[in-house]
Formats: structure tokens, sequence, C-alpha cells
DNA sequence: TGCTATAATAGTCAAAGATGGTCAAAAGAA
DNA sequence: TTCTTTTGACCATCTTTGACTATTATAGCA
């Protein structure tokens, strides 16, 4: 069932196939799609952050603006460096499966691939203590990007 | 007498004789038979679980759903019965490492695929006691096992 | 010109709403 | 009795809304 914020995702990644970054006024896109304001703020929130690979730049008063900016890929040396950064000793579930779902828009992962790291990080995987698991989770993502990086050297040199 | 429960397992597989996968509302179901909606849960449970050779996700909050997917093939779904059974509760690393490979050989994984779940399953991504990293990973590696055999229906399912 | 009030935006956060999950006790069947 | 089914109370997760707050541009006034 389309949600929602299914569908104003949606509506916000179509406008942003053509450019890297647009801009929109919140309160138009609300009434667009009949909701509260704050909703599109729910929407940026769990689908543009910066773990999703967004920026987003607003700015309020007349002439107030929301801008999304798509974050441009970096090297890819740099990328897992700063990835492993972020996860750092512990990750939560959400951060975590945002990232796989930028390595997927990335196409650094296959879906599949994106799909099996998902599983390996969720909740039901790592059945612990809650403290515990956030760890546990951010050591055994760690493991699994360093394998995706891997991977896609591998790739590379059969190419060749 | 015709239980309930068998109405409603009987229910889902004609919504099921048309398609291999089928999504629903718990609660909606639930009233149409006028039950507690955890009776779906049961039924889900008893008749639709992994050695029936299904496998259920869901999701909660608004918008939310069950989805039912049905495994296509025997073979398959004894396999993936037999492995969930054979890793259980605890499994060591090279076990695991075993069952990985032989999912590649087998072309259920694919080479990337089966490093990516390795590297989840290994010594140093479950940084744990001893004790504790077999019991962890069996618990990561059923989740990817899983998640293995649905990725395999999706594949077919797109085929077609 | 410089200041101020007002209008036009956007942000935050907590509460309410909408689903599904779990588990143990009660009820029913074998 | 013993096993299976059914129910209900309580929990977890995700979405939507609304009241209140913060910021900025601009029109009007001193």
């Amino acid at each position: 069932m389309a949600q929602l914020s299914d569908n104003i995702e949606q509506f916000i990644k179509e406008l942003m196939s053509e450019d890297a970054h647009i801009e929109l006024r919140r309160n138009e896109l609300a009434q667009h799609f009949g909701c509260a304001p704050s909703q599109i703020n729910y929407v940026l929130a769990t689908r543009f952050s910066v773990d999703h690979g967004y920026i987003i730049e607003s700015r309020r008063g007349g002439g107030g603006y929301v801008r999304i900016v798509r974050m441009q890929t970096r090297g890819e040396e740099n990328l897992l460096e700063s990835l492993l950064k972020r996860v750092g000793n512990s990750v939560d579930e959400e951060t975590a499966g945002a990232i796989i779902s930028n390595l997927y828009e990335r196409k650094l992962v296959t879906k599949n691939e994106a799909l099996l790291m998902k599983s390996a990080v969720s909740r039901n995987a790592l059945a612990l203590p809650i403290s515990a698991k956030d760890v546990l989770r951010a050591a055994v993502f760690r493991n699994m990007l360093m394998q995706v990086f891997k991977n896609h050297e591998e790739a590379k040199r059969d190419d060749v």
C-alpha cells in the first residue's frame, strides 16, 4: 500500500532524476499532497539523510525554500574510509540501512547484495541486549563493507 | 468441523493460487474472519512456516502489511529447511563457510554474495567470547540464508 | 535612512493514529 | 489429560498531524 511518505519520496526522486539538486517550497509540496507541512520534514529526515547520500539546505522567511542536493560520489577508497569511520564501534539499524541503500544507489552493490547485508545487520539477526546490538552490528557491518569494496576491486581487475 | 485456522489457511492458499506471493493486512483479514488479529499470526506460524515452504515478511505502522512468499521449487524449499536445521542455534565458522561454498556451487548465490556472507559470519565480525560467537553467528547466518532464498524467488519472479 | 511590525516561510517535538508482534492464559478438541 | 486453537493484554514500529518556535523579507513609519 503506497504510503503518503512513499509517494512524496517518489515524487522528489523523480524531480531529482534530471538534476543533482532541486529546490522546493515546503508548504506548496505539502499542499500538493494535502498533508501537514511537517510531513515533508519527516520524509526528508527518513529518506534523504546524509547517510542516504543527500544534503538538505533550507531557508525560512519570505522566499524560503528547501534544497535537496545529491552528494557527489567521492573516490572509492575515500568512500570506504569515510563509511568505516561513520560506522565506528557502534551503529544503529536505521543508519546501517541508509548506508546500504546508498551503496545500492551508487551501484556498488546489487539489490540482492544489499538485501543480504540488511538481513545480516537487522534487529532479528543480532539477538542481544540493545546496547550490545549496536556494537556488534558495527563489527559485522564494517566487515561486510570491506568485503564490498574488495569485491569491487576484484571486478575491476576482471574487467581488464 | 472446519477450524477457523483451517479456513484462514484455505483462504490464503486460494489467494496464492494465482501468484506466488501476496500481501495482506493482518487486521483486515482478522476482521473478515471475525477473530483476533493474533490468530493470523498463529495460522502463519503453523501453516506457512519455512518448513512448509513459505517465507513471511511484514512491516508495522501506517501502511503496514504481511507478505507471504511461496518457495516455488520443492528442492530448494527442502534445502533451506535443512540448512536452517543444520545451523540451528549455534554454528562454527568452518561449517558456515562450507555451507556458503556449497550455495555458491549450486549457483544459489554469486561469488560476491558468498564472500559477503562469509565476511558477515567471520571470527572478525563477531567480536565476542567464543561460546557466544557461535550462537550469534547462527542467528546472523540464518537470517542471511532466508534472504538468499527470498532473493532467489524474487529473481524468478522478475524473469517472468 | 534606519527601525519595527507583520507576513511568509521553515523547523522541532511530542502526541495521536495505524499497523503488526509476542506471549501466556483460556477454551476447545482428541 | 494432552495437544491445538483462540483470545486479549501489552509491546514495537512507522506515519501523520498540530501546536509552538525560529528565521527572513518587506512594507510602513519615524
